[in-house]
DNA sequence: TCGGCTATCGTACTTTCGTACCAGGCCGGC
DNA sequence: GCCGGCCTGGTACGAAAGTACGATAGCCGA
């Protein structure tokens, strides 16, 4: 039986897309939160979902730094973004991340039950609007480099990025996670190696380029 | 004699903003930028300049950082932001890091010409049809204390903070500076001061708040 | 079963960072 | 003139970061 998780934090809108979802699919299980961290702990406790609708501006989340750590730490979990943005641009770049499909906020009950149908049955799926416009989006050479990268990370390693990027130090870092400061340097040279650079700050500058930048940057 | 200078990395889109300048206004003296490293240059080569048409996205600047570094550099010229995004918070965000005016992209020539007499008149110029809702637009606590912070930066502090955002040691920024590794020590502790924070990678992020986000982040 | 990946932790070491104290020269405002 | 800010340095020191050798254990797929 399929098993559905909606991450958002706006429950009129998670209630919209739950009944939207088990109205479109049979025997749907749907599972629901509002946090990135709710996320990815649903995702630890629950190993059956199958496809989390994920919108990029939840708390915790910056652009496609969620969408990067949930394809690292889960990869064999489909994703569809859900956003008020429907920038070519940024779709691009969701789907050069891993993103299994984009569904906007303003699209219509049909277009959400084809879009789980089809991610449900291991397709990419877009709003036909969208389909030419996105295909024309040139990927970004370093936008690939960077997700291919970064999905390199293990889950730990992810997290240990995350605090880095924070400002955290390597004592708070292992405080955090329950390790000793020895752990987390190990983590960090193998976090540099897989990144490509050379300390903490340049890393923490790797994750911030995930952050959804002003969708004109690039013209 | 007013003199203004025209900040965008496109030559064309440069050409026409000069021309319905220099139609807009008599006697006008207008300078050319490209990126913002060359924006500064020519302020300092330059300091009759009292206006800046400046793009925020050109080469070297990343959303509200170039504005933040002008303002903090040359607190006395004023500034319009030329922009195609006409999002009232990011406009919001612009003028609470003291831009004088907005300007979409999309404004036509009188509005142009509206908006430098009104700049260089030393009132604040917004589209008509952006007023209102940028006036309900609220503005973040947190980002006039980030504007009221690093606009107490001095130049050379902005200077390094940015070599600091990009993952440089202090003894490269020694080098790229032509001073001492000691000098950069010095002037990373004032500007860890005055940013409230207590290291580098701290004093990264504060810098790349100022990047714009996805215009529905805060929805 | 075995190799590979991950996560954990250890010692010792070098480098970098950050702070403590200090000071002289320069410039602009009161 | 004097005060205050900025920019520039100097010595010294402790803290943090990062590296280089290691090690043990678990898990998973070939």
């Amino acid at each position: 039986m399929p098993c559905l998780l909606i991450a958002d934090d706006h429950p009129l809108f998670r209630a919209a897309l739950r009944s939207a979802a088990v109205d479109a699919v049979a025997a749907l299980e749907v599972r629901e939160a509002d946090s990135l961290d709710g996320v990815l702990a649903t995702l630890e406790r629950e190993p059956d979902i199958d496809l989390v609708l994920l919108d990029l501006h939840m708390p915790g989340n910056h652009g496609l730094a969620g969408l990067a750590a949930l394809r690292a730490q889960h990869p064999g979990v489909a994703v569809v973004v859900v956003s008020a943005n429907d920038d070519p641009q940024v779709v691009r770049r969701a789907l050069d991340h891993g993103a299994a499909g984009y569904l906007p906020k303003s699209a219509g009950l049909d277009e959400l039950r084809d879009a789980i149908r089809s991610v449900l049955a291991c397709e990419q799926w877009l709003p036909t609007n969208l389909r030419n416009s996105v295909a024309r989006a040139p990927s970004s050479i370093r936008d690939t480099h960077l997700a291919a990268r970064l999905a390199s990370l293990s889950p730990q390693q992810f997290r240990v990025l995350t605090l880095v990027a924070e400002g955290l130090l390597n004592k708070q870092i292992a405080d955090r996670l329950n390790v000793q400061e020895r752990t987390v340097k190990a983590h960090l040279t193998a976090i540099f190696d897989r990144l490509g650079v050379r300390n903490r700050t340049q890393a923490s500058v790797v994750l911030r380029e995930l952050e959804l930048s002003d969708p004109a940057r690039r013209l």
